[in-house]
DNA sequence: TATGGTTGTAATCGATAAGATTACATCAAA
DNA sequence: TTTGATGTAATCTTATCGATTACAACCATA
């Protein structure tokens, strides 16, 4: 199983956003270039509205960013619109208490899968929009 | 979306195999605590089989592992039963070639998915199996 | 203020994947 | 040969994703 294009296409948007912030950025212009249905990015939209990074005008139309791209680490992206509730690895549910390794399994496990976890997410946190606009710009020259 | 329970079982497996290694540890009896069906662990055990972690006796019966402990990491574990066909992360299919964001979204964003798995991974190598029976057998004293 | 384009949002659909379950042929040892 | 396991296919349920349709609410502007 995969983490789902909804963090791709989040980042996408945000670029599509920055890239073209002297237009008018509809979710239909912006689904053209990820190529998505546009509720799919009106969805993305209010995902990111709702964490606060980008400004979405309803009726008129248009989405702007609103926080500084050098504050706005992938992982921010990651967590705004991926449906995690905190776990990477799903654990099957009922591991046995009458067996001692069904007893200590999450004991033993967790800390690990956590670890593991966190250094995904620490990965994430080096990079900021920014970084990846400027990287754009260079592959854009 | 998360990365399913296979990973878990297979280390449950795996761990109760070693615990019992005295006993015939049948895939009822694995799926005993384990908690999932035992057609589950005798799907678990043919991918760990695979992967030359486990033998498993057809007709008689049980499980055992044939590779030193120390020698099997839980990145091995997963690789052998998670269906990861290598990406993590899920991109969306048809980014716009005519934006020139949609040309260069791979070009910007795929390495950076990369270090982030790769991270991730890198954590899983670091432990092995006998690092964790060894935590399970300091939980049970 | 009427219009037209846009967002917000619900509802439905199809596809995909996971896990549960049933069934049964095959196998190996007693 | 009987018995208890494994190997494996098939089916079912459930969950989630993304596509799509539909439409009310919204807002700039003509």
């Amino acid at each position: 199983m995969q983490i789902s294009s909804r963090f791709t296409v989040a980042v996408h948007t945000l670029l599509v956003i920055h890239t073209f912030k002297d237009q008018k950025t509809t979710s239909d212009f912006i689904a053209a270039s990820v190529q998505v249905n546009p509720v799919i990015i009106r969805r993305t939209l209010l995902s990111l509205k709702a964490a606060g990074m980008v400004e979405v005008r309803a009726g008129s139309g248009g989405a702007s960013i609103v926080r500084d791209l050098s504050d706005i680490t992938l992982y921010d992206v990651y967590r705004a619109v991926e449906c995690v509730d905190g776990d990477l690895f799903h654990f099957h549910e009922n591991p046995n208490p009458a067996c001692p390794v069904g007893r200590n399994i999450h004991a033993v496990l967790d800390c690990h899968l956590a670890d593991a976890q966190r250094a995904m997410e620490n990965e994430l946190k080096k990079v900021t929009l920014l970084d990846i606009t400027r990287e754009l710009q260079t592959k854009l020259n």
